[in-house]
DNA sequence: AAATGGCCCAACCGCGTGATG
DNA sequence: ACATCACGCGGTTGGGCCATT
């Protein structure tokens, strides 16, 4: 089926805003919230003189991307480069998934912040960006390729961290408890059912030829941005996940994942250490993965 | 000082998907 | 069941900025 432009293209404006544009379209939002973001830009125009000559599909990228007043600018601290390129470990490049991670950061910051930062930083450590593994062209072993039940477990995985980003998000927005029942998630629904609990199985049987430490007795810093918000837990064979605030440390607790892969990406993503100072933590762990 | 090339980032484009009639 | 709409997402582009020649 053909699909319509998102708006009549004549007549529209389109490249970088104005502070004028910009200035309509904040103080519009603010009185009405956005609401339809196909309208908006005739509504915006009709309370204004100015007018506001824009699609609303660009009038949203803006303001999601740049005028929204939760949005942190300024360059990426070392600790959320190296939550980026855990999460990217977990995720690929699903930059929305990621940005949910890291509060007050777009999708496009670090889109843009993988492509043109962290990409060739590790491929200057011998990374493949793409699989966060050692390039064999870098002199080091080269790792079998991920088994199914890895790409599977991989998918299940990041299906359960975007469902954490999703209660992350609505339990902030919504309420300030510290309680979240993460069965009312779907996809935790069925990661906590009989489906997941086998499936869980399946994978530990599959990869039990390999010792994988159990990310609970891992302590990740950065990544503790996860589920920022919220603190909860599930009982039983549930997954449990505690997050433990406290000074500037907390750990990311993940229980009953003993079959999770022994994929040199997911040890690259558990055996982050802890440290400030730059992008140094990369080069330590090559090594340990040959 | 001017030309050139690379980097960075805001914005655009096209596609997928869920909602709705 | 189908068509259309609205939105969100990831990939790509274009132009400004800055360093180098």
């Amino acid at each position: 089926m053909g699909r319509k432009p998102c708006c009549d293209k004549e007549g529209l404006k389109k490249g970088p805003w104005t502070p004028e544009e910009d200035e309509i379209l904040v103080e519009y939002i603010k009185q009405n919230s956005h609401g339809s973001w196909r309208t908006l830009p005739k509504k915006a125009d009709f309370s204004s003189l100015l007018g506001l000559l824009r699609c609303g599909k660009s009038c949203r990228l803006r303001w999601t991307n740049y005028l929204r007043p939760d949005i942190k600018r300024g360059s990426f601290t070392p600790e959320e480069e190296k939550l980026v390129v855990q999460l990217h470990a977990i995720l690929g490049n699903r930059w929305a998934a990621i940005a949910a991670q890291l509060p007050g950061r777009t999708d496009n910051e670090i889109k843009n912040l993988w492509n043109t930062h962290l990409k060739k930083h590790l491929l200057s450590m011998g990374l493949d960006p793409k699989t966060h593994e050692a390039l064999a062209s870098y002199g080091l072993a080269k790792h079998a390729p991920a088994s199914p039940t890895t790409r599977h477990m991989a998918q299940w995985e990041s299906a359960r961290v975007e469902a954490e980003a999703r209660l992350s998000k609505e339990s902030m927005l919504f309420s300030s408890c510290v309680e979240v029942k993460y069965d009312c998630d779907h996809f935790l629904r069925i990661w906590n059912s009989k489906i997941g609990e086998s499936f869980r199985n399946i994978a530990s049987c599959d990869e039990s030829t390999t010792t994988s430490q159990s990310p609970c007795s891992r302590k990740t810093s950065s990544s503790s941005a996860l589920v920022k918000s919220s603190t909860s837990s599930c009982v039983g064979k549930e997954i449990v996940m505690g997050i433990h605030h406290g000074s500037d440390s907390s750990s990311l607790c993940w229980n009953n994942l003993e079959g999770v892969s022994s994929d040199s990406s997911f040890q690259l993503l558990l055996d982050f250490p802890i440290s400030d100072d730059d992008m140094s933590f990369l080069e330590e762990n090559i090594g340990s993965y040959t």
